[in-house]
RNA sequence: GGAGAGGUGGCUGAGUGGUCGAAAGCGGCACCCUGCUAAGGUGUUAUACGGGCAACUGUAUCGAGGGUUCGAAUCCCUCUCUCUCCGCCA
């Protein structure tokens, strides 16, 4: 959520800066609204003033045992008025927060102007190499090579549930639990990150929190049996909402925590879009980081973000790149994020593994997420980060591509195979 | 799921219909005093929103939401969370 008060104040800059996500405010809607709730709040207020004093003068004179049958009268006639005007405060509250809750943040400056990913900077290819233009080998899908190998399945996974779902057996189920443990164990170790073990299942205030309400509920799997109740579909949720309601000590910040966690998403928006193997399904795990820090930190912890992230990428030697996100391609909460793209042999293409973004104030607006500021004492808001570091059923993808063998076999990156008994190799049928 | 107890300011804890945004203590902050690793004194001590250039001022907040009442921390209803016991269970 932006700031009210500045919006009001900087109405055309923070309009202008949003124009390039493609978005705009409407600004008499927005003038009349602000207006209309302040005027209502303050013709409430003086109703209470007036009833306030006047309940207190019936006390006094009540104990003094006069009559005060005609106040009483008076208060009667405030109280009906007082109904209707609270009606209205309600619905004009209502109308003010639905309003700012669906205003995108404010971008950051250095974030490029651009309608589609098409338009996002290309920071850097890991070896200096784009290889959408220099590879020519072609490569097996893997899920056909899971498939292959005895080890993947969507029919039964489908049969059990329903589509968007698979089953991993043996060297591969190993291999995708490997993943997440070295991811998590790299970040608890070489990133200064803390795991936290978060509820899967969460409420609606959380969901808000973060910005996935009021907007995005179709994305969302939400429970039947009991109200408020929706999956997470990443753990940046539950850690974020850590920080709800919290005024932390400026000695506290940063934080950083980490958290290896199943993610569900009900992919409402795209059908027929990615059916094959393990790119886009309803339900896969993450490992996700997240971080609360001072306002003056928060660029820089987005680089050492990106970095941590682009770490794991390294250790297991996937060819990546890593991108800044266009104005129109920058997620509704964030004011820039960037995206680290793995190297997708059999699509020949860069698929997003990593998205590592700063919100600013954004989520601790909606959060009421503070610190006590030493020098000024006053409470203002943290800043957020989070990024995915990263998602290990698309990293499986990428490593079951990227390092297969001309037999079928897939070669177990290094930095797995301590996880893996030392094997070297996930060979056919390895159940 | 059943039975009971309870949720008050940063913390402890008083308060069962009016002057209670809330006693007292602790903690925090400011100042004063004191020449010795400490103690004492005085004052101050929430948040949000509205109005005002400002000093300031109004409104709301005692788990949440409704209700009764001229008036609710206090009475009633619903929900929620915590604790204890029983049941069930990884």
């Amino acid at each position: 959520m932006l700031d009210p008060k500045k919006l009001r104040e900087n109405f055309d800059e923070i309009n202008n800066n949003l124009n390039k996500r493609n978005f705009s405010i409407d600004k008499k809607k927005f003038i009349s609204i602000d207006e209309n709730r302040r005027s209502i709040i303050s013709e409430t207020e003086k109703l209470k003033n007036k009833k306030n004093i006047i309940s207190k003068e019936i006390g006094e004179l009540k104990s003094k045992n006069k009559d005060t049958e005609l106040l009483e009268k008076e208060v009667e006639d405030i109280n009906g008025k007082l109904k209707e005007k609270n009606f209205l405060l309600s619905e004009s509250e209502n109308e003010y927060r639905n309003f700012l809750l669906n205003i995108p943040n404010t971008l950051h400056e250095s974030v490029p102007q651009g309608n589609s990913e098409k338009d996002n900077k290309i920071i850097k290819y890991s070896n200096d190499l784009n290889l959408e233009k220099s590879s020519t080998k072609n490569f097996t899908d893997h899920s056909e090579i899971g498939k292959f190998l005895g080890l993947y399945d969507q029919d039964i996974a489908s049969k059990i549930s329903s589509s968007r779902f698979s089953l991993l057996f043996g060297g591969l189920a190993q291999l995708h639990r490997a993943l997440g443990s070295f991811m998590i164990d790299t970040h608890i170790n070489s990133h200064g990150y803390t795991e936290v073990n978060v509820p899967l299942i969460i409420n609606s205030d959380s969901l808000t929190g973060t910005g996935q309400l009021p907007k995005f509920k179709d994305d969302l799997f939400e429970l039947k049996n009991k109200e408020d109740f929706f999956l997470i579909p990443t753990a940046e949720v539950p850690l974020t909402n850590i920080f709800r309601n919290k005024v932390f000590e400026e000695g506290d910040l940063p934080i950083k925590y980490t958290s290896l966690s199943y993610c569900f998403r009900s992919e409402a928006g795209s059908y027929g879009k990615d059916t094959k193997g393990l790119i886009r399904q309803h339900q896969f795990e993450k490992v996700e980081l997240v971080n609360a820090v001072l306002p003056d930190k928060s660029n820089e912890m987005l680089d050492l973000l990106i970095a941590n992230a682009e770490k794991i990428l390294q250790l297991l030697d996937l060819p990546y790149r890593k991108v800044l996100l266009c104005s129109n391609d920058t997620g509704f909460s964030s004011c820039m994020t960037y995206d680290l793209e793995v190297w997708m042999p059999s699509q020949k293409l860069y698929r997003e593994i990593s998205s590592c973004s700063n919100f600013g104030d954004f989520q601790s607006r909606r959060l009421n997420a503070k610190y006590k500021d030493k020098l000024t004492k006053k409470k203002q808001y943290i800043h957020t980060l989070n990024g995915s570091g990263l998602a290990v059923g698309r990293t499986l993808a990428a490593i079951i591509e990227n390092n297969q063998n001309d037999d079928g076999d897939i070669e177990i990156p290094v930095a797995l195979r301590p996880y893996m008994n030392n094997m070297k190799y996930i060979k056919k049928d390895s159940k």
